[in-house]
DNA sequence: CCTAAATGTTGTCACTGACAACTTCGAAAG
DNA sequence: CTTTCGAAGTTGTCAGTGACAACATTTAGG
């Protein structure tokens, strides 16, 4: 009989999956982005995977160490999409910075269970090695971009540090309260694209143009 | 025989607690700083309190319950904080806008369980009767500020809705920045709220006067 | 004084995560 | 091709949990 979980198509099913941890974490995923992390289960990811409830344990040393694993991989994917969108903005790099903002509030809307990952406490306390070469990775590429915005003229003379931490707290907090706060629940994905970037035009403007011609 | 647990002092252990719904949501405060809300047990709170496993539930619904619960009693705490940062401001819009935003990441950083029951995603969709109507002040405390400042001259022309989500977005932001992220675990309450005020700083000066002298 | 509600209790169930021991498969080495 | 070992499954068990039911005790109100 074949069975839908098999991972070699047209296959009976065997004892070996084949490609169960990529299983878990798609299908984790899946649950988070649905129902949220609470929801998630290791014993229901594999009887939805159609394996036997231990199975899990031979790639991920428990639950948090999944969790890790998928907030990794979001991290290694929104790095991807955070160069892409400043390769997209051009040379300038107050720009580039500007659209670093708008990209890392889009992806967290548009990859929810990534996001709900990134935020978890306990994620945030793990030591998983892929996730802090990810989030190692994910600092420098905000940092280098937030050095070239203050070398273009954005906020000389504050420590960039300072100014980090200010932008990625501005991000993400608008990230996290569009994806909890039930006012924002169902904004289709182009009204909220437009609210992000009127947000990190607060942060940093759309250019260099932009930033020389600001008064307040 | 006289027990720690009984809520009269100097009487026998009896069979009703008598305070056990504000004893299990500061033994619960107390698990959440220490532990955080994963470490957070219904059973284990009882067993704390002295009480059987099923005494909870005569308070609170589910375990999700007790967590609103708790951050309506943060959120109600904070919106005082709140207003006497304000008040002690004076009387510049401006000035207590910027006093506002610190003194939400400061409360934070000295309630580590009601930041963290904040921004529990169970909290965050929880329709508990008293958190929403903790949160709809809290967004009617913010919002006025935010009108009051802006009257005063911080970004005329930016939709206020917009103003609001972006100050809230920074503050807490960096307060769950402040909270979760390693490098500054340890960091001295003191140095956090410099560098608290430094991004703040970064969102809305600390006066009308430096908001006039900006130049960027 | 009586009654009903509040607030405890004991008990049970299903589910979970974690761990142990065993089984099957696949890859590598000879 | 065979053997061996490790990978990756399996079944089984345990302790803890949340939730619910039924019972017991206390308290407050009429």
């Amino acid at each position: 009989m074949l069975s839908l979980t098999t991972s070699k198509a047209g296959h009976p099913m065997t004892y070996h999956h084949g490609n169960l941890r990529i299983a878990l974490l798609d299908r984790a995923a899946e649950v988070i982005a649905e129902s949220g992390i609470e929801a998630l289960s290791l014993r229901a990811l594999a009887r939805d995977i159609g394996v036997s409830h231990a199975a899990p344990s031979r790639h991920f040393k428990d639950k948090a160490d999944l969790l890790a694993a998928l907030a990794a991989e979001g991290q290694r994917r929104m790095i991807d999409a955070l160069n892409e969108a400043a390769e997209a903005a051009g040379d300038d790099p107050v720009a580039r910075y500007n659209a670093l903002g708008r990209e890392c509030i889009r992806f967290s809307l548009m990859n929810r269970a990534y996001a709900l990952a990134f935020e978890n406490p306990e994620v945030q306390r793990h030591s998983d090695k892929a996730l802090l070469e990810a989030r190692a990775a994910y600092n420098r590429t905000v940092r280098q971009a937030a050095e070239a915005a203050q070398q273009a003229g954005w906020h000389p003379g504050v420590d960039v540090d300072v100014l980090q931490l200010f932008s990625t707290a501005a991000a993400t907090g608008a990230a996290s309260m569009l994806i909890h706060d039930e006012q924002y629940q169902g904004m289709p994905l182009e009204e909220a694209e437009r609210l992000a970037a009127q947000i990190i035009n607060l942060v940093i403007p759309p250019s260099s143009n932009a930033l020389r011609s600001n008064r307040k």
